[in-house]
DNA sequence: ACTACTTCGTTAGGCATCGTAACTCTCGAG
DNA sequence: CTCGAGAGTTACGATGCCTAACGAAGTAGT
């Protein structure tokens, strides 16, 4: 957004770099992230092999930009559900995290790519865990109007020891509710969300990765039980 | 267990085997899945490259081999828990929860492998089905004792459609409960077993690839909490 | 407009890895 | 004792990542 017009070089440069990486995501849709072969990817958009060690340092290079995208992507699809929260908690949760599930099942690869299991030798890149933070912030602003019940109080005392140890933590938390680090519904707010992301991901990563094939699947309906079951424990409504 | 003695080259050839998928584990614990690489793992057994291919077809023969391995390992841990469930089901699933739980922990790299996140190119092995099924059975028997409420219903109903088309499924089923697919329990259990699989990857799969890390997370915490409002659901006492 | 510098791209090559082919050697079953 | 199956070997080919060394083209300063 900020330069838009730039040198023509630059223009030229950053526009291959999307073809490459526009590329690449097709091959990951075939053939998962090991489809991803730069001399391939080379071919197709015209160049030769190292040519393209010009635009991306290295395979893991190209693939943690694949990650970075992807994480923005599932952070815009939840926070445009997370914008129009009118219809009260419970039902904002459900909307979030449908609009997680079915971000992962349209698109399975670029989900299994950003869902930790690493591809062969590869480190998630150092920004990972914020940009994961970034998902989940709608959900910790409907957490954060709950309060914990029963089963789920532990997860809280833990919580609250994470948001005063951790200050990125503590930011996040405050971006998307306005609460401090020590505030009496931190731990809540943090708690549901680490407790739905935990679901989340299961049954995304279950539904993604084929396991629930046959069974009639509906990945919605498990969810929406998991869900409410957590609103339930939550007092959200 | 069927033939102890066979003639001394099967055994030589078991023997082998053995050491490869050993050190191939070994190599995986540091390296991720695609640290087995089949020409090191020959030079450490004191051969020399295609001799391994006697004794796997391919590289993803041995993968599955390693898979299978694992499978059956999770389902003896989790069996082992699964069989001293006297304390009331509540209890009972919260045990077999732990021991997945443990499991996973104790064996990242294995548990990486199984989890579906396919290492390059290949395919899970087709029996995977059964196998998993085979690791969740003793959840199956628990929640045979629930009566589902609320949220959780819409999934006993769908669970009930899939337990009808699927024969393996109603043998599954049938096997650990006695229960015949048009039992009215079926449906329940079954919903149970896969709520709870898919809590159960959930938290498994963040904490083994360490997205919780920085919390001072406790994954067990987290996973007794989901556990709890899943027996709460299911009126497991 | 001319020169100097940066960027882009190429070919050649090194290295690791999976896997096949063709050949030898050694067991062990009859 | 023989001879066939199984175990191993070396040689080779195919990919794939990546570096090195060099040439071509655009960019910028004067």
């Amino acid at each position: 957004m900020a330069a838009e017009i730039r040198s023509p070089r630059a223009r030229y440069r950053e526009q291959t770099r999307a073809e490459i990486k526009e590329i690449a995501l097709r091959h990951m849709a075939e053939g998962g992230a090991q489809g991803v072969a730069l001399t391939r990817i080379a071919k197709e958009v015209g160049l030769s092999g190292p040519a393209l060690y010009r635009y991306f340092s290295s395979r893991d290079d190209l693939l943690n930009d694949l990650v970075r995208d992807a994480y923005d992507d599932v952070a815009a699809a939840v926070g445009r559900v997370g914008a129009d929260a009118q219809a009260g908690p419970r039902l904002a949760l459900r909307a979030l995290g449908g609009a997680y599930l079915d971000w992962a099942v349209a698109q399975p690869h670029r989900y299994l790519l950003i869902q930790g299991s690493p591809v062969p030798g590869y480190a998630a890149p150092p920004d990972t865990a914020q940009r994961a933070r970034a998902v989940m912030g709608p959900f910790v602003k409907v957490f954060a109007q709950g309060e914990a019940t029963g089963a789920v109080r532990p997860v809280v005392a833990e919580m609250e020891g994470w948001v005063r140890k951790d200050p990125a933590v503590a930011d996040w938390l405050h971006a998307y509710t306005g609460l401090a680090a020590d505030d009496a519904h931190a731990g809540t707010a943090l708690a549901g969300t680490v407790l739905a992301w935990s679901q989340l991901h299961g049954t995304a990563s279950l539904e993604v990765s084929g396991q629930y094939s046959g069974m009639g699947h509906q990945a919605g309906t498990l969810l929406n039980a998991q869900l409410d079951m957590l609103a339930e424990a939550f007092g959200l409504r």
